[in-house]
DNA sequence: ATCTTAATTTCGGCA
DNA sequence: TGCCGAAGTTAAGAT
C-alpha cells in the first residue's frame, strides 16, 4: 500500500464524468491496483476512486498542464471497462509505502439471514401451533423469507427485514398476490416482521391487511447459544 | 488527517456486531473525527469505520489484552447513536499526520437529472408529434419525471431511471393510479424509460400495460452541445 | 430535521 | 458468470 499526500486535481470519465479541482488530498494505492482519493472529511466514500482490476501508468503532462504547475500525471485505467481516472499532481507533500499482506477479513453477526434462522426456529413468536413449510420459499418473482401454516392449516407468508420500510411491504404485497393465485396455498395472509417498523410502513401494511410483528433480536438470540465475543 | 499503519484487531458493536482478527492495516483518522480501517485490497469500502460525529479516546488495555500483546486501545464512539468501535493496537509500524484543509468538492455530470433534461428536449425519441406538459410534474405523492401529450392529445407519464428496476415500475404505477383519477388528464398511459431495464422490471411493466423505452445516453448527449472538459 | 431516492453504489449469495 | 437483494449501505436532494 502506497500513501501519498499531494496537491492534485482529478478527472474521472466512465459511467459519468466528474472533476475535482486542485486541492490537498490523500491518495491511496492498494496492492491490488485500486486507487482511492480521500479528503479530510466525509467518511467513508472517497471523493474519487478506481476499482480493481486496473493499471496505473505515468504519462507526460501536456504543455498546458506544465504551464499551470503540474509535475506528474497518473493515468489509472480499468482493465474490464473503459473507466479512466486522471490524477494531475502539482506537488507531493508526503509519501510512504508499506506491505500489509492479505487480510483475514470481517466476521459479522446480526444480519437478516441470522434473524431468519432464529425466527424459523421460534415460530411460536409468530403464532402458537404453527409449523414451517419452507424458509426461502422460491417464487417466480423472488424468494419468500418464511412460508408457514397456522394452527388452522392456512398459509402465512412472512417478509423479514432488519428495518421495516415501505419497500418491504410492497415486496410482501407482490408475493401475496402471486401466492394467492396458487389454489394449493390460498388463502395466504401476510406478516411483516422486523426489528423496527417505520410508522409509514406499518400504516401501509395494516391498510392492506398485513399484520406487523416487531422482533427483539437480543431476546431471540438469548434463547439460542450466544457467547458474547467482546467487551 | 492522521495515517497509521498498525498491527491491530478491531471490534464493532452497533447495528450489528463485527470482529476483525489481528492483522496489519491502515488506520485513517480524518479531521472531522471519522475513522477508517482499510486493508490492502477491496475497494473502496473500509473493513470497518466510524462516521462523524464521533470521539476517539485512549483507554487502558485490560490485563488480558496486555498479556496477548496489545499496547494501545482506541475507543471510537458515535455521538448520536451508541455505535462503538474498539481498535486494539499491537504495534504501530508507520505513522504520519498532515493538514489538508477543506475540499472544494466533486463536480458531476451525467446523472438522472441530466438524462431528464435531455429527454425533455428530445421527445421524438418517445413518440413523434408529442409535446411536453411539464418536467417534474408535481403530485401529492411526488413529482412525475415528465408529463406530456401524444399526437392524439392523450396524456403520457414518463418515469425515468438510469437503471430500470422494479422499484421504478412500482413508482410509475402509483403515479398512473393517481393521475388517472384526474378527469382533466385521464386517460394517462405510462412509459418506463431507462438506460438499462432489468428483465424483471420489464416483465412487471408490460404486465401492467406500461411501455418500456431504453435510452442511449451517449447519443442523446451527442445531439446536444457536448464539450469534453478533459483529455 | 426528516424523509425520499440515487449511487461510478459495494458486497454477498445462488443459480 | 450474471442476476438479485441486502447494506453498520452512504450521500444528495426535497419537504
Amino acid at each position: 500500500m502506497r500513501l501519498i499526500i499531494a496537491e492534485c486535481s482529478v478527472d474521472y470519465a466512465g459511467r459519468l464524468s466528474a472533476h475535482l479541482p486542485r486541492a490537498k488530498r490523500l491518495l491511496v494505492m492498494k496492492a491490488d491496483g485500486s486507487v482511492l482519493v480521500h479528503s479530510d472529511s466525509g467518511s467513508y466514500k472517497p471523493l474519487n476512486w478506481m476499482n480493481p482490476p486496473c493499471t496505473v501508468s505515468m504519462v507526460d503532462p501536456t504543455d498546458g498542464q506544465v504551464s499551470v504547475g503540474v509535475t506528474q500525471v497518473w493515468k489509472v485505467q480499468q482493465t474490464k471497462t473503459d473507466d479512466l481516472l486522471m490524477i494531475s499532481i502539482f506537488e507531493v507533500l508526503s509519501e510512504f509505502e508499506h506491505e500489509l499482506g492479505e487480510d483475514p477479513g470481517l466476521i459479522k453477526d446480526g444480519v437478516e439471514k441470522h434473524l431468519q434462522e432464529l425466527l424459523a426456529d421460534q415460530l411460536h413468536l409468530v403464532e402458537e401451533g404453527s409449523s414451517i413449510i419452507r424458509r426461502e420459499y422460491f417464487t417466480a418473482i423472488g424468494p419468500v423469507d418464511i412460508l408457514m401454516r397456522d394452527a388452522n392449516g392456512s398459509t402465512i407468508a412472512i417478509e423479514l427485514k432488519r428495518r421495516g420500510d415501505i419497500d418491504g411491504v410492497e415486496q410482501l404485497t407482490r408475493y401475496l398476490e402471486l401466492l394467492n393465485r396458487d389454489p394449493l396455498l390460498a388463502p395466504v395472509r401476510g406478516i411483516f416482521a422486523a426489528q423496527e417498523i417505520k410508522p409509514q410502513a406499518r400504516k401501509l401494511a395494516e391498510d392492506r391487511g398485513i399484520e406487523c410483528l416487531v422482533l427483539d433480536y437480543d431476546s431471540m438470540r438469548g434463547i439460542e447459544d450466544s457467547v458474547p465475543r467482546l467487551f
